[in-house]
DNA sequence: CGTAAAGTTGAATTCTTTCAAACACGGTGG
DNA sequence: CCACCGTGTTTGAAAGAATTCAACTTTACG
């Protein structure tokens, strides 16, 4: 069965090490003799910083990713959550400062990616690669906002941990039914719009009625059914992402 | 002064007639006999149902489209306004069911474009910019979940009538601070994840403090200075979209 | 072992929804 | 031209959901 898409950059490529698929990765190191050029994050450090200017595509190979935006009013959100196989940094004006700010929540390594365009210029199936995982990120970003818009407390930290569980599942990276989850209970409540006090209730709510838990940096689904039942099923709409097969 | 980005499939291109930009539009016509293929839809129209298969990308060349889901709980989720310029109908598994649909508010031209991806990797420069325009989407998309999560009702409304504002002014389709504005407060509602009893509410609050007002179908933004530093200046983020000049 | 960060709990407040009823407006048919 | 109908808008009062504030407990880590 296939999982949900999410924003992965290679998904459909089952030889896939790391999240680079061999194909791509033939591509990238063809035109750049330096490739890979890799280097790693401690947790709490960040890759770039909303404001300033990185011009740069990253593809994150290991590790956990936080990207977040600060709001006028001081407040944080909390954009998604990067996970291995998945690019960072693309966004509308390249050239311009970042909109968002990445910061590890695990030991990371990432894979620096030059001229990513310009290779895509060249090659047409890299391009296209690019325009799917949009996409994907786009229907993930409407999803969240869906659900963001019309659910209450439990259903939206339920919807959250499930959605990551299936893409953790996707690259192998659960245990079971249980699967890491380096995010604080802040980071939940920034990420769906509450107050950590509300996510605390939620999640003991959640652990009574025997759906989820999490503790200390873990994930556990105790109960699938009930879970994707409660949460609607539609991360199934993201169960396939053949936008060029 | 650029304006927001949004989801524009050619906007850097000065010449662009109903939202087509020349170069692209030869490319089209190169590659299919038959284009345009255009066709009209009048207001409660589908051009598509979510659960359908159409297999199709489209383009609004005149009109307004609202892409729209129904969740498991009957709930209606407005998930964006198609506007003159935009492309329809991308989505991950492009062979599969449409995963929204596609309803026409006024009379609108719609073109069919057939074998896009295919055209696109025999042109790297549709590609780009195809990516272009879901990099543009996907930072709207979440540009609106930080807004539906982190802000009031005042906010939310704030926010989502500047950014229409926004994208309708750079198409030229407004008329000094008024636009047209042909949802109605059930649309606004459902696009926020509010009730429309609290958008009336609402929406008597920002004209009773001269923000904006909505009537027959037409926005007026009163104090457009007031508007921007209520809903926080985060829509200028999206106002350059050079991904790749 | 001590400190800081993260998690937990209760009570009061604020915001939003729900329900119910009335009003306004555009279009249709008589 | 007017009565009628339906959809969309408006308003009030009560109920419900989430936040705020404050205090306390637990955990992580040097």
């Amino acid at each position: 069965m296939k999982q949900n898409c999410a924003i992965d950059f290679c998904r459909h490529c089952p030889e896939s090490h790391h999240g680079v698929c061999p194909s791509i990765l033939k591509i990238l190191t063809q035109n750049n003799s330096h490739f890979p050029k890799q280097f790693s994050l401690s947790p709490g450090q960040y890759l770039y910083h909303q404001g300033e200017h990185h011009q740069e595509f990253y593809l994150l190979r290991e590790g956990w990713i936080l990207l977040t935006s600060i709001t006028e009013e001081g407040k944080r959100q909390i954009i998604r959550s990067v996970l291995p196989g998945d690019l960072l940094g693309v966004q509308p004006d390249i050239h311009g400062p970042a909109i968002y700010s990445a910061i590890a929540l695990q030991d990371s390594i990432i894979c620096r990616i030059p001229d990513f365009l310009k290779i895509c210029s060249l090659h047409p199936e890299l391009a296209l690669k690019l325009v799917q995982a949009e996409v994907c990120e786009t229907t993930l970003a409407e999803l969240y906002m869906t659900n963001i818009g019309h659910r209450n407390a439990l259903e939206k930290v339920a919807f959250m941990a499930l959605e990551l569980y299936q893409r953790l599942k996707y690259r192998g990276l659960n245990n079971g039914y249980t699967a890491p989850f380096p995010l604080s209970q802040k980071d939940i409540a920034d990420t769906l719009g509450l107050t950590s006090v509300h996510v605390n209730r939620t999640l003991n709510k959640l652990e009574k009625e025997n759906l989820l838990s999490i503790h200390k940096h873990e994930l556990t689904i105790l109960d699938y059914e009930k879970l994707n039942t409660l949460v609607g099923m539609e991360l199934q709409s993201l169960s396939t992402c053949d936008l060029l097969s």
